[in-house]
DNA sequence: TGCCTTTAGTAAATCGTGTTACAACTCGAT
DNA sequence: ATCGAGTTGTAACACGATTTACTAAAGGCA
């Protein structure tokens, strides 16, 4: 019970004291309690001796001083475009159980789309040795880290870059097979904005599935939501449903032709449903409403949503999952792109097509 | 152009190149970055000389063994029940917006309400060195970490923390004065589940200005959203408006003498206007409804959401500078709580009362 | 006994930075 | 010539864990 030069400040105690308390080498203690191969020397008795006396003191190995040497952070750095409401939390949810199963941590950095925070942000969570980075939404196209990297819905082929995508020919397969169905061939597309790198991949996607099943596209029925409501900076938000609203209210303006709109996501089509109605037309009654992704409201807002379920919680699971194992094994192959499948989700906002000629 | 035997690795450059280079000691060149005090008598020359080199080199101090050394990491913890999507984004869009202008990174870890998980997190990263903590929604009572921590929505007093809390008294006053001049006098209430902090605080508002107004509370017209249909083990999800319907299905099946309903935020009022609905009631013509909170989609939904606006942003953001100031300077004051004000925003879900007598 | 292997450990270097204590050198004043 | 006070730096240690290289003793065998 002496107090040695050494005694426990109440909140600390390192391998040095731990050592000492043991009269053992800190090597041994280290070796023990790492499990090290070339402790297999060190009979059991002291390796419990070792252990019951680091449980006992609260020993806690300083997490620098091991990062430091070992150079490799336990944890990962997110990116992504903002904390948008449908997407981003959902993706989270499923990365935050696998992480988490890991003792990985993570740090979130939002770029809103500034092609410089884009290229600085990882700059800056490398400086940290973070471990990998996964991109949320964010092609990898002008990023160069030194660590692997998965990427939730994007489509950039580079190297070091694992792309977990959604299989968009099904989705929208799916999508214009059930309005086609229902009789619509006048059908509106509002595509996504131009910064996200599903925009375009799905709409190539809607041109080859409209040529597949017969379905000619009028240009005139195609809108597109802009990136600056898209984007926080001019005080916009993407959850609000207002990036749909104003497309549905240009598009009305200036055609009512049609029977039945595609839209970008859920957001979108639940403020386009509410430009409709603001215009005197009714859902499904007038006009079909398909989304996209399928978030939590969906199945609540009223009509209800038909929309392409996109599985996204899956997607953050599958991608952590996969960058946690090229962490661990920094040499091995790993695979350019995974593909996860959509499934259609039928509830109100669709009927059959109104027989106007 | 000799390569040394530290020629360049093209990676990294540490301290020790970097002064090899300059032919200066590590000593000079690291009190010359640091703007060390005791380098005020090195010569603007030799100064600049440094200065440049590390530039050029592209010299970053390594995070690691800068946060050995000094104890700290530029880095907080923040502890969130869940990635839900009404709450947590909108103040977290605020608290990014602080911590990244400080240069600052953060960690999430979820609880899910977990009472280990809240005890352990906070001990995990304080191995990990965070410079403080921010807590969303959650209490502080059982948590114990040496650094500064302030709480979002919550009402610990416990030292060390400092609570960002809404004027709920404003808040609910505003709500049911409303209520009451549109000829409201039965009054249903949804109360938010046991474990949110905000829930038994803003009932006790509820009561307090009730009797201010002379408003009678029937406790027949009293409902609680669970603990389990909000937390996310049961498969369940903080952000599904199911939370609203349910308790809203099970009122009606006992008693529809009531002609508003307060809701504890706007994603269960939204799944009661669903349940209103569907029960053959409609809103505002049957039942007025008022949410709580303004999300994004408040006046989106159909009707649009009659609501207390809370200030999640500026709550996030005031949240963070308040962190961030404690973590400067250690040993000052801080307020033990700071109040924000609410805002009702009137919209389409509350109507006149139905002269039903 | 002499040689080799296994057992049970230890001393010291390493990771990269920050910091304290001290050395050499110049210059002017006494 | 010598003392003191700046000026311009450096050597060496601290931070705390990991890891390499090494030692000292015990046991096995010819």
């Amino acid at each position: 019970m002496a107090k040695g030069k050494n005694s426990t400040p109440p909140g600390h105690v390192n391998l040095r004291m731990l050592a000492d308390h043991l009269e053992l080498s800190q090597t041994t203690v280290s070796l023990v309690l790492n499990n090290s191969p070339s402790a297999k020397s060190i009979p059991e008795e002291t390796r419990k001796r070792v252990v019951e006396a680091a449980q006992r003191l609260n020993y806690r190995p300083n997490y620098f001083a091991r990062s430091l040497r070992q150079s490799r952070s336990m944890s990962v750095g997110v990116l992504a475009p903002d904390l948008s409401e449908g997407y981003f939390t959902r993706v989270m949810s499923g990365v935050v159980q696998e992480l988490t199963a890991a003792h990985y941590f993570f740090f979130t950095a939002c770029h809103d789309w500034n092609r410089e925070l884009i290229e600085k942000y990882p700059r800056m969570l490398v400086e940290r040795a973070v471990d990998g980075f996964l991109l949320l939404n964010t092609s990898a196209d002008h990023i160069d880290v030194p660590v692997p990297v998965v990427a939730i819905s994007a489509h950039s082929q580079v190297e070091n870059v694992t792309n977990i995508v959604l299989d968009h020919h099904a989705a929208v397969e799916q999508a214009l097979r059930h309005l086609f169905d229902l009789g619509h061939r006048r059908i509106a597309f509002m595509r996504g904005p131009q910064a996200i790198p599903d925009s375009d991949f799905r709409w190539d996607a809607i041109q080859d599935v409209s040529i597949e099943i017969g379905l000619r596209i009028d240009p005139a029925c195609v809108i597109r939501i802009d990136d600056a409501s898209w984007s926080m900076k001019t005080g916009y938000h993407p959850m609000a449903p207002e990036i749909g609203y104003k497309p549905m209210q240009a598009l009305l303006e200036r055609n009512r032709d049609f029977t039945a709109v595609f839209c970008f996501n859920d957001i979108a089509a639940i403020g386009a449903i509410r430009a409709l109605k603001d215009a005197g037309l009714s859902v499904p009654g007038d006009v079909s409403v398909v989304g996209f992704d399928d978030i939590l409201s969906a199945a609540y807002a009223t009509p209800s949503l038909t929309t392409v379920r996109q599985p996204l919680l899956e997607m953050g699971k599958k991608g952590a999952q996969v960058l946690l194992e090229r962490i661990a094994n920094r040499e091995e192959a790993y695979p350019a792109e995974i593909t996860m499948a959509p499934e259609l989700v039928v509830r109100e906002s669709t009927g059959p097509a109104v027989g106007k000629s």
